[in-house]
DNA sequence: GTCTATATTATGATAGAC
DNA sequence: GTCTATCATAATATAGAC
């Protein structure tokens, strides 16, 4: 048919908006963002966006379902991966898979700072919809490598949360500014290997001469 | 003196707007800021803003050069303290100090966020000014950290810096919504002094269960 | 120094041709 | 579906009174 021809050549548009809309306002915050910005990467017209999402609102949470839709299946997927041989080997895979991950999409992390230091309804949404519950996933996780005396214990699982976040995606997110400050471009596959490794290292002791000796 | 008493009297206008200014920069981001917002905060009209600073721009400077001279006599000042007994001690006081410096200054990173994701004259101005002196300063205390075995060794100092920084800072300057996810408010005394211990244990192994044991 | 206008520009949104 | 205007508003910046 003329017309399912047609529908299938028909353009990935909407998507590139959303790609480029998810960039703008990584880059600038939702404030910050110009939809003049994001129609000029996205190669469309301004009308265009009124067109299909309608408000800067409504793209922005289309973009962000888009992103956050990718973090569900990449992260959990991993951190419910098939049978760990126990809490340590999972507590790595977890920071592994965390570090990979914001390496790969420093984007939603950006996303987060924007929305997530303010009250709002942005925030909310984004913590309702995408942050509690991953946050419920990875509670057990520190809960039992503690129990276990992997990680140091009374301490509420929250700040094992903000610290892993924070230690892990910190120098992906400030890329910029860590070329500037160090010299080092955290997105080499050397640099994010090395990352990883001082991220399990600082969890987990590994390659700890004290602990090796 | 008149003029002399006049100038004493005379008003903190300036000081205030500079408090508004980086109050505003730090929630809204440079471009989501409004000179508004600032204006209204300080209790000045706009024009007053214009005649003290000139240009927003300007203001930004002003506001982040009183905002990171705080810093620096605050952290600097820590991290020189006199006579550590060891490494172990002088690098659990950086940890410390920078934990209650972002505790008490999350506006500081919220700032580094906004400018440090992307080139440009205020990443430039920042990163040269205040954040590549700071590192220097605490580069030797990883390298010696690491040379004495008190951390892992292999990894280049500026992959501990991210990671302090972030570990320290991420839970303070997401407060909103850490509240939203956890239901704690890491500003209260008592989630600080836990954050700190986590910190602590973090880096340093301290209440480490297999090592206590 | 501080305020009240006002000028100028840029922004999100709309209308209507193709 | 996509574009080219254009509108209404809100932003920074300026001018000038007090």
């Amino acid at each position: 048919m003329v017309r399912a021809a047609r529908a299938e050549i028909a353009s990935d548009t909407p998507e590139r908006i959303l790609q480029a809309a998810l960039e703008v306002f990584s880059e600038r915050g939702f404030e910050g963002a110009r939809t003049r910005e994001i129609a000029a990467r996205a190669r469309v017209t301004l009308g265009l966006l009124q067109y299909h999402y309608g408000s800067k609102d409504r793209l922005w949470k289309a973009s962000v379902e888009r992103a956050f839709g990718t973090l569900r299946s990449g992260l959990e997927s991993i951190l419910e991966s098939p049978e760990p041989r126990d809490e340590r080997e999972r507590l790595r895979r977890m920071l592994r898979a965390h570090v990979a991950f914001v390496a790969r999409h420093p984007e939603f992390i950006r996303l987060m700072h924007d929305e997530g230091k303010r009250r709002g309804p942005h925030m909310r949404w984004l913590v309702d919809r995408y942050v509690k519950p991953l946050f419920e996933r990875a509670r057990p996780i520190f809960e039992r490598a503690q129990a276990q005396g992997i990680l140091p214990g009374g301490i509420d699982p929250a700040h094992y949360l903000y610290m892993m976040v924070g230690a892990a995606g910190m120098i992906f997110h400030q890329a910029e500014e860590c070329r500037r400050v160090t010299g080092i471009d955290p997105f080499a596959p050397a640099a994010v290997a090395a990352h990883t490794r001082a991220v399990e290292a600082l969890f987990l002791g590994n390659g700890h001469p004290e602990e090796v000796r």
